[in-house]
DNA sequence: CCACTTCTCCCCACTTTTCCCCACATTGGT
DNA sequence: ACCAATGTGGGGAAAAGTGGGGAGAAGTGG
């Protein structure tokens, strides 16, 4: 059992075989354990979520209102386009073809650690978001750290 | 047991040799012990970060709310800019090809120590960088100091 | 109900990259 | 001038990433 969550970083080009498989980065496999779970993300990526940070999610929309239009619909793109994933003997996933529809992802893909999750991004769109986000990178950082940072 | 939180100062000039591998000077090991973190930092260099240092922001970050889009994008710049290093015996790290793109670094690094990290700059970066700051020197000690705070 | 096609999964083999170790050059101090 | 410590380079073992073939399961049509 391990009780300390895992903190995934990084970013790996990696690629994606006619078959639809993509090797996981090695340093991602213990995190997220054998058997894991593949869903829709934000930003036209695919979120990884180890088993445990998996029942997180689902215990958070669990939480939210039937009511809510919006909560409805989140909730269906969440667990309808979600996948049960498990590594075979050289450390691969299947992706359904809809997950790599919906990302995107034809041949070239980037991987990235974010923290508590694992992102796979089709290539172009990543460069796309990537350089964009890059623009206001520095901005943030300044606010964030500035803030909240080393004193306090 | 070391509680206080080492200082780093001083330039180095090192130099990356063709397998990515970079000397930590010497004076700077031990403050960032044998395992460290090192992350994509502000006007193009590099930052490296003591364990400590790094939960602290990692801390910071983990807060940030996953619906925010500019707290996505920075979380995921962060993370995915970053990387985590181990000294091999000869006191070298690796650094991966997105980092050494992402500060212009090919061969020439000037390695400084800045308080509580230490940054790593490609040569050419850096001399154009500190001329400029240079030139100003006078100028911005001005501004912080009779400004009375860091902000505006 | 059976035969065929299709898709999935598992295993093996190859290539590339990474990591670890040893050896040399250079610097600074005694 | 010698020794010690630091910075630099390279070779070899191990691991990681990639590709392809074949057995088995599932879906389709006769």
């Amino acid at each position: 059992m391990e009780a300390a969550p895992p903190v995934f970083i990084g970013t790996y080009d990696h690629s994606v075989d006619d078959k639809g498989r993509l090797a996981i980065p090695a340093k991602f496999r213990e995190g997220l354990g054998q058997r894991f779970y593949a869903t829709k993300g934000l930003d036209r990526c695919l979120f990884l979520f180890p088993e445990s940070e998996w029942q997180k999610q689902q215990a958070q929309l669990a939480s939210l209102p039937l009511t809510m239009r919006d909560a409805r619909a989140y909730s269906r793109l969440f667990f309808a386009g979600a996948c049960e994933c498990e590594l075979d003997k050289q450390g691969r996933i299947n992706i359904p073809s809809y997950l790599r529809e919906y990302a995107g992802i034809s041949k070239d893909v980037v991987v990235i650690g974010v923290m508590s999750r694992v992102e796979v991004w089709g290539r172009e769109v990543w460069l796309e978001y990537s350089t964009k986000a890059e623009e206001s990178y520095e901005e943030i950082a300044e606010k964030l750290i500035s803030g909240g940072g080393a004193r306090e």
